[in-house]
RNA sequence: GUCCCCAUCGUCUAGCCUGGUCCAGGACACCGGCCUUUCACGCCGGCAGCAGGGGUUCAAAUCCCCUUGGGGACGCCA
């Protein structure tokens, strides 16, 4: 039973990689790690009419963007086409499988037929007793056939054992002998799958729960195929907050992982909030890292209902699930600094405002800075977009503030170069230096303290809210702020 | 229609297996307060849930049954 542990995710590449499909592939990860094994990566790319070489190098770039990284593969699994039809053909001898003749239109009508009569329709078996003379006359006749598995005739059931759901029972007469290879010689997934499972020596199956209800015709192939059957852990499925199936077709971008990298995720973040959709701790703990993830991580801990991805459009702060958006920023403001700097520097990059004394010259002054800010943001892109003045000269001015605290007081046409001035003025330009400027002038002049403080953050930051007055006039600098207040006296011309 | 699975705050969940410590705990979101001449962080507080009905029991969120609701699967897709 101590056996080596290996596990895989066996993505189709017929589309980027969605949530439901990371998390999958997170928990086989996990669960690799956790116990010393190998994780396999398999391509399933058997519908060649879906799979795209695009898809594939998507997918992997998503995985690694996770930080999910396989011990071997990728493995293709149309590479084994001819494996699968050497194992089909063994059931074929050993009896445990046989040729069916029936056309699809046959069948479709049969099934159509069910449907009027509102019954279930399961394949009834017309070819399984057919003589040996029979086949070998529709064979020579050269009638396409299709392989068929035999499900036991007998009363009773496959039972097994799920490492999430517990016992799972399907009883045989729900079985019906279903298809394992195409007419046109092509195996199908679920013999495919089983094969691969088996040559790759997978020790666990953990998958979605819609492969639940496959589970027993696999174990029917296993023995079939005298193979050792695999554990298996199917996992709850992810829904929209409707209730339905995630699916690229229908969220379209806002279920793909390269929307949470693009829209400025940190990886390990979006890998924690994921995790929590359908397994947690007994303590409900949150927040996990890498390590501590691993060290908490078990197949029994995964719950067994399904789960709602909350996702939220129009939004601006919400644009995506709450707590994912919480947990990032969590890791936002709580990380070491140079654990996040190179997502910011990335997207600063992506804005064209970078600048390599960032790194150089500037560095530290680019993480006080960054460190100043980074509470009031988050995602990344923040940084780029409300963060724009601190890195750049380029800054919107946000109309709403601009009439609040500056156009409504028209004093401070004059005042504002006043205070450039004044701040120039300062030796050793300091918080404390330049919050006595501020309230200097504010009681020479008989104002408010607040109408210079709001009208030069608005000024020099183009916002309504953010640090400090005196912490953005330290961050920004004393010339740059100076001219900020200067060039801000056109806004009245306008 | 048939089969399989599931059911605790709006959402993610703890508790359920091994009934009593649960007038149900945490997190997110939301609301209020403190802090702050802005906003956020932080801190404090609040709102809100055992789907319904039967049973078993001295005692049920926990065990059993039914109903309802939800999801999945019923392909020569993966």
């Amino acid at each position: 039973m101590n056996k080596e542990v290996r596990v895989r995710f066996a993505p189709s590449p017929t589309g980027y990689l969605h949530i439901g499909g990371a998390r999958t592939a997170i928990y086989n990860w996990l669960f690799a790690q956790k116990t010393g094994g190998k994780l396999i990566l398999r391509i399933e790319d058997t519908d060649l009419e879906r799979s795209t070489e695009e898809s594939i190098s998507g997918i992997m770039e998503s995985l690694k963007w996770l930080g999910v990284v396989w011990d071997e593969g990728p493995y293709f699994q149309s590479h084994f086409i001819k494996e699968h039809q050497i194992a089909a053909q063994k059931l074929l001898d050993s009896g445990h499988a046989y040729k069916c003749f029936c056309t699809k239109e046959e069948l479709e009508h049969k099934r159509e037929k069910a449907r009027k009569n509102k019954t279930s329709f399961k394949y009834d078996g017309a070819c399984r007793n057919l003589t040996f003379e029979d086949i070998a006359k529709k064979v020579k006749a050269q009638i396409p056939y299709t392989i068929r598995l035999k499900v036991p005739l007998k009363q009773g059931s496959v039972v097994f054992k799920d490492i999430v759901y517990g016992a799972i029972e399907r009883k045989y007469e729900d079985i019906e002998d279903f298809v394992i290879v195409r007419s046109n010689g092509r195996p199908l997934y679920i013999l495919s799958n089983a094969v691969d499972d088996t040559r790759d020596r997978i020790s666990h199956v953990i998958r979605g729960q819609d492969g639940l209800i496959n589970t027993p015709k696999q174990i029917l192939i296993y023995k079939a195929l005298d193979s050792p059957v695999p554990e298996f852990a199917h996992m709850p499925l992810t829904l929209d907050s409707k209730k339905a199936k995630i699916s690229k077709r229908k969220h379209g971008e806002s279920v793909a992982v390269h929307f949470y990298k693009d829209h400025g995720f940190f990886p390990w973040a979006f890998v924690n909030f994921m995790v929590l959709l359908g397994w947690s701790t007994s303590d409900s703990r949150q927040i996990f890292s890498r390590e501590e993830l691993i060290e908490a991580f078990s197949l029994e801990g995964i719950n067994r209902s399904n789960s709602i991805f909350n996702i939220r459009k129009d939004d601006p702060k919400f644009f995506t699930d709450p707590k994912a958006i919480s947990i990032n920023e969590h890791y936002l403001r709580n990380l070491p600094l140079e654990k996040i700097e190179p997502y910011i520097k990335e997207e600063l990059k992506k804005t064209k405002i970078w600048n390599p004394a960032f790194e150089g010259e500037k560095h530290n002054w680019f993480l006080d800075t960054v460190d100043l800010i980074r509470s009031r943001y988050h995602v990344f892109t923040d940084f780029g977009t409300l963060g724009r003045a601190y890195f750049s000269e380029d800054y919107p001015v946000d109309p709403k503030p601009l009439k609040k605290n500056i156009l409504k007081h028209e004093e401070l046409k004059v005042w504002f170069p006043i205070l450039a001035d004044r701040m120039e003025a300062i030796e050793v330009f300091t918080i404390e230096e330049t919050e006595k400027v501020i309230r200097n002038m504010a009681e020479e002049f008989g104002i408010k303290a607040g109408i210079l403080i709001n009208g030069t953050r608005t000024a020099v930051t183009g916002q309504a809210a953010g640090p400090g007055i005196f912490d953005i006039l330290i961050a920004i600098g004393k010339n740059r702020a100076a001219d900020r207040l200067r060039r801000a006296v056109k806004y009245f011309a306008a």
